[in-house]
RNA sequence: GGACAGCUGGCCGAGUGGUCGAAGGCGCACGCCUGGAACGCGUGUAAAGGGCAACCUUUCUAGGGUUCGAAUCCCUAGCUGUCCGCCA
């Protein structure tokens, strides 16, 4: 959630940076209303309040006392039926408030560059060469086919479409990938942590998937359980609702993790093969940091994915997204995309962003500084895209009859 | 799934209708004491919102109810514990 002191403050400011990342105006206007209209109900309601203490105090001091309570008694009834009407128009206004606010996104950062879509997300650097081939390259569906490694039909017969079955050296190459990943991410001090991989509405909207994405999430029916799309959501929201000591931070975690997603409105995009899948692994960082410790920690992440690559040996870009490509949460993202030499492009397999207080606020993470409570400022990002990952060995390190070569810091995994 | 018990501040724990945001303890912070520490002594120590401030409002798991007034009484839900049942 923004934060709403700062577009009462500075209205003109706060709108600009949210028609950045392509908020309606008219959503702006309602956010400040609603929220002006609650202050003032709560101002009123208060008010009545206190007098109703106040008379209820004195009643008792009369009773006490052995007077008569009548001309108290009537003021008291009077008093509390505006008491009641005041707090209905309180709760109107509260709820009007949440569910607009709620649904609206994170600003974005000053620095992040204006655009439309991908089309306009700034490319950073790239690193590693391209891999160079003395024939076509595959694409993975055919190379995972060809060596038996994932059976696309199987993931059907069990499931529906968008489920596949690993199988064989396909499934133990993904077995090592996880364990890589995460002794990786270990050492650079992203504490190991399993999670459960069902979570409540509450933690959704801690992190900002809910009320807005409840469409793309596969839910629990008879339960207020879903299936979580990334672990980002039950790592950041293991500190939802706490107060940190501010010694105790940057707290830094790794943790592996299926994600499910239901792809709703990716339309016929990525049908075939496993780039987009409804089950998929994920090895995800999440750290909550102060304030002022969130900028560096950041740079971290993002060198901590793309240094796994590299020791993969998959040649990589680097791309900040634009405002018009970041997510709901996001101040900042920056993509790491992976070569594919089979489709000859780059795709996405890690997103590292920064949500600032957002999910902070949403969740309630605080931390104490001089006795003071602050809003932490929490950050995701994937380490990486287990089954995109397995798509780049496949296509980069891809042989002319088809056979895969892998990585060799894999061996010792394997 | 069934029965019973419980849920109070960072933690433990007292509190069955009014002056209780809440005794006491632990922890923590600061001061005194000390060569330095421990011990001891003293002071302070929940959060959210509004206001320049004095101060006001809210919060004793959550929601609803009774009442002039609820931590306290009633109902519902959640969670925790114990026992029973079932089961990887």
């Amino acid at each position: 959630m923004i934060d709403l002191k700062l577009l009462q403050k500075d209205f003109d400011a706060t709108a600009t940076s949210l028609k950045r990342k392509k908020v309606d105006s008219e959503l702006i206007d309602l956010l400040k209303n609603a929220d002006e209209t609650l202050k003032h109900a709560k101002t009123v309601y208060e008010h009545t309040q206190a007098k109703q203490n106040e008379l209820s105090r004195l009643f008792g001091q009369a009773k006490k006392e052995g007077k008569s309570t009548d001309e108290l008694k009537v003021q008291v009834d009077a008093n509390k039926i505006l008491l009641n009407e005041l707090l209905d128009a309180q709760r109107i206004a509260e709820e009007t408030l949440e569910s607009i606010a709620m649904r609206v996104p994170n600003l974005p950062d000053a620095d992040v560059p204006d655009g439309a879509d991908e089309e306009d997300n700034i490319e950073i650097k790239k690193v590693l060469p391209l891999s160079e081939f003395t024939f076509t390259p595959k694409e993975h569906w055919e190379l995972a086919e060809q060596n038996e490694w994932i059976d696309f039909e199987k993931g059907v017969k069990l499931a529906k479409s968008r489920f596949s079955v690993v199988l064989g050296m396909g499934a133990r190459l993904e077995r090592a990938l996880i364990n890589f990943m995460l002794d990786f991410n270990r050492e650079r001090g992203f504490m190991e942590v399993s999670v459960p991989m069902l979570v409540n509405r509450r933690a959704l909207e801690g992190t900002g998937q809910l009320p807005k994405f409840e469409d793309d999430l596969f839910k629990i029916e008879g339960e207020e359980l879903f299936l979580i799309p990334t672990a980002e959501v039950p790592l950041t929201n293991l500190y939802q609702d706490e107060i940190l000591s501010s010694a105790e931070l940057p707290i830094k975690m790794s943790g592996y993790t299926s994600c499910f997603r239901k792809e709703a409105g990716s339309g016929g995009r990525d049908v075939r093969g496993m780039i987009r899948q409804h089950q998929f692994h994920k090895v995800e960082l999440v750290a909550i940091t102060r304030a002022d410790q969130s900028d560096a920690v950041f740079e971290e992440m993002v060198a901590c994915a793309s240094d796994l690559l590299s020791a993969l040996g998959l040649p990589h870009r680097l791309v900040t997204l634009c405002t018009g490509d970041l997510g709901f949460g996001a101040a900042k993202t920056v993509d790491l995309e992976v070569w594919l030499p089979g489709q000859n492009t780059y795709r996405e397999i890690s997103s590292v962003s920064n949500t600032r207080d957002f999910q902070a606020r949403r969740a309630k993470i605080r931390y104490k500084e001089e006795g003071k409570n602050l809003l932490a400022h929490t950050l995701n990002g994937s380490s990486l895209a287990v089954g995109r990952t397995m798509v780049a060995i496949m296509e980069n390190f891809q042989q002319e009859d088809g056979s895969i070569i892998i990585p060799a810091v894999l061996q010792k995994y394997l």
